[in-house]
DNA sequence: CTGAAAGCGCTAACAG
DNA sequence: CTGTTAGCGCTTTCAG
C-alpha cells in the first residue's frame, strides 16, 4: 500500500503538501501540484478512506434502512427500484451505500448504533413500520435523515402523491361505471391512511356513499393475505364489480385467486393494483394500476440526504412526487346486469 | 461521541485496558472487565470502526460487484435474490456490504480502486461479463474474491449446475415428445456455454441430431431481444414444437410475443424458462423452468468469502449448487400432426 | 507556497 | 493483570 508519505519522499516534499495537492487546495504551487499528482498516479496511490474519515469525520457513506414486513429485502418488486435509484444517485455524488440492519453479527444492535459504528454521513429510510421504536430513535438522532413515504414533523420526506393515486384510480373506475368498489388495503400505516383518504374522496365526489364493506383489510406484498382477502370477498351475497389491491404484486395473486374460483377478470370483476412495476405488464391482460415514480423518489431522497449532510443540518422539507394512472385490461366497464 | 479514553478516565484505568476489556481479551481481570463493560454501556459507547480499521486492517466490509448487461442492478429478478442471500449471510457474520462500482462520484475509478479505497476485506462477484478487464484485474488482485457462476483457475467459485439444468429441462421436453426444440440462448458467456453443453447432451442421449437451427441467439433479461428471437423463429417454414428461453423473464416476454402473433402456448408451442423466480408463477399457466437455488448460491458465496478473508488467502475451490426442474403448464406434449 | 506537529479513535507490542 | 507508547494514513492548523 502506498501512502502520501511515499509520495512525499519521492517528490522531496512533506506529506502535508501532498495531501493539499491531491485534494486540490489552492495554496500549493501549480508545478509541485502537478508533480505530486503525476507521482501519485505513477506509484498507484489510492487514498485510504478510513484514515481520511478519522480526521475529517466524513465517511462518504449513506445508510439505507429498508425493512418491510414481508421481509423481501432487495427482492421487493417496488422497493428494489427505489433503492436502485437511491444508490445510483448516491454513487453519482461519490457516496457509497451501507445497509443498516439490526442484529449485525448475531449481536443485537439498534439501527442507530449500526449507523454510529460506521459513522455514516446520513440515512435514507424506506420502510413500512415507521412506528418502530428503533426507527423513531434514528429519526430523532443527530444523523441527517430522509424518509420515503412517511410524514413526520422532524425529518425530511419524499413522498408519492398517495392520496391522488387512489383518488385517480378510483375515479377512473367510477368513470367506467363502477359503484360497488372494494379497496383491499395494506398494512395500517401512513401510506395506507393516505390512500384510503384518496379512495373516499373519489367516492365522495361521485356521490357514492361510503360504506364499511368497501374496505377489506389485506397486506402489502403478501400473497396469502390477498388470496384470503379474495376469499372473504367471494363469500358475500352481492359481489363488488371492482376490487383494488394494495399493490401490483397483491393484485396479481388476487386475480389468480379470483380465476381459481371461476371468476373472470375483467368480465366479472375489474381489478387494479398500485405501484406500476413491470410484473403488471407481464400478465394478460395488462394490469390497471397507478405508477409511482420510483426513480424520482429514490433520486430525490439521495439528493436531499446529501444536501442535509453537507450542510450538517436536519429539516423537515417535504417533496411530493407525482403518480400516473396506467389503464390496463383488468379494469373494464361493469356488466350491465339491470 | 464517547471514546475509550472517556471510559478509561471514568474507570481510572488506561485506554489499553479498556480496549482489551471491550474486545474480550483474556489477560484482563474479570472484575475490571465487568466494570469497564458496564461503564461503556452506561456512557453509550459505540466503537468507531474507521479507527479500528486503521489499526487492524480489517473493515468488516465485503464488496459486492454486480453488473449485468441489461443494467437492472438491484431490480434484477434473479440476482436480487442472490444478493439478498449474500447480504443476509454476511450480516449474520458481522459484515456489511458495499457495492463496488466504476465511476464513483463522476470520477472514473476501477473496481479494484474502489475496493482499495474502502479497504474492503473481500469481494463477491456476480456479473455477466467476467471477461471485462476490470473484473479480471480485481480477480487477479490480492483481495480475496469469490465469483458466482464463473469458472476460473484463480478464484473460488460458487456455481449452479448449469449443464445439468439445461440437460434436465431438455430431457423433460424430449420425454414429453418434443424433437424440434429451439434454445434461444443468452449472452455468450461461460454460463451460456455450459447450458448449451447440457442442451446438446440431452439431444445426444435421446438420439436427436443437433442442428445449428436449434440455437437462436438472444439475451438474458432483455425484453426486446427475446421478442426479436420469437419473430425470427416465426419466420421459419417449419416451426419448432418447443422453445427454451435464456431465463424466466425472457420466457415471459417470449410467450407474450408468441401470443401476440396468434401462437398458442402451450398448444402450438411449448415454452420453458430458467431461474425459477416468482414471476414464473404469476403468469398463467405456470412457467416450466429450472429453479436455481439462489439462497444457497448467495450464502455459500458469502461464507466462502469470509473464510478466505479470515485466513487471508485465496484459492480456487469450486462449489456446485444443485438445480431443480419445475414443470409448468407452458410445456405440454406436442400436437401429434402426423 | 511549504512543512512541522498534533490529532482523529483504536490496537498492539512490550515493559513492568 | 495493567499501562506506556508507538503507530495506522490522512488532514489541519499555524509558523515560517
Amino acid at each position: 500500500m502506498v501512502t502520501i508519505y511515499d509520495i512525499a519522499k519521492a517528490c522531496g516534499c512533506s506529506s502535508a503538501t501532498v495531501s493539499k495537492a491531491l485534494n486540490n487546495y489552492p495554496d500549493v504551487n501549480i508545478k509541485t501540484k502537478e508533480k505530486i499528482k503525476k507521482k501519485a498516479k505513477e506509484l498507484g496511490f489510492v487514498p485510504n478512506l478510513q484514515a481520511r474519515a478519522l480526521s475529517t469525520k466524513r465517511t462518504w457513506n449513506i445508510g439505507v434502512l429498508f425493512e418491510d414486513k414481508s421481509n423481501s429485502g432487495l427482492t421487493h418488486y417496488y422497493f428494489s427500484q427505489v433503492l436502485q435509484a437511491v444508490k445510483e444517485q448516491a454513487e453519482e455524488k461519490g457516496y457509497d451505500i451501507t445497509f443498516i440492519s439490526k442484529n449485525l453479527g448475531g449481536v443485537d444492535m439498534s439501527y442507530l448504533e449500526h449507523c454510529n459504528r460506521r459513522n455514516i454521513d446520513g440515512v435514507v429510510i424506506a420502510c413500512i413500520d415507521f412506528k418502530d421504536n428503533q426507527v423513531q430513535e434514528l429519526m430523532a438522532s443527530k444523523i441527517p435523515v430522509v424518509v420515503i413515504d412517511y410524514d413526520s414533523e422532524f425529518v425530511s420526506a419524499i413522498m408519492s402523491d398517495n392520496v391522488r393515486g387512489l383518488y385517480e384510480l378510483t375515479s377512473y373506475l367510477i368513470a367506467l361505471g363502477h359503484r360497488d368498489i372494494v379497496y383491499a388495503y395494506g398494512h395500517e400505516v401512513y401510506v395506507t391512511e393516505e390512500r384510503i383518504r384518496g379512495f373516499k374522496k373519489a367516492l365522495d365526489e361521485a356521490g357514492i356513499p361510503f360504506t364499511e364493506d368497501m374496505l377489506v383489510k389485506s397486506r402489502y406484498s403478501e400473497k396469502q393475505a390477498n388470496i384470503d382477502a379474495v376469499e372473504e370477498i367471494l363469500k358475500r351475497e352481492k359481489l363488488p364489480t371492482a376490487v383494488l389491491f394494495p399493490d401490483d404484486y397483491a393484485a396479481i395473486w388476487g386475480i389468480n385467486a379470483f380465476r381459481n374460483h371461476g371468476v373472470k377478470i375483467p368480465e366479472d370483476i375489474s381489478v387494479a393494483g398500485f405501484d406500476g412495476v413491470e410484473i403488471g405488464e407481464m400478465i394478460f391482460p395488462r394490469l390497471t394500476t397507478i405508477k409511482q415514480n420510483t426513480v424520482r423518489l429514490g433520486k430525490e431522497a439521495s439528493l436531499k440526504c446529501i444536501q442535509l449532510l453537507e450542510s450538517k443540518s436536519k429539516d423537515n422539507t417535504k417533496i411530493t412526487v407525482g403518480i400516473e394512472l396506467i389503464p390496463g385490461g383488468t379494469a373494464m366497464p361493469p356488466k350491465t346486469q339491470m
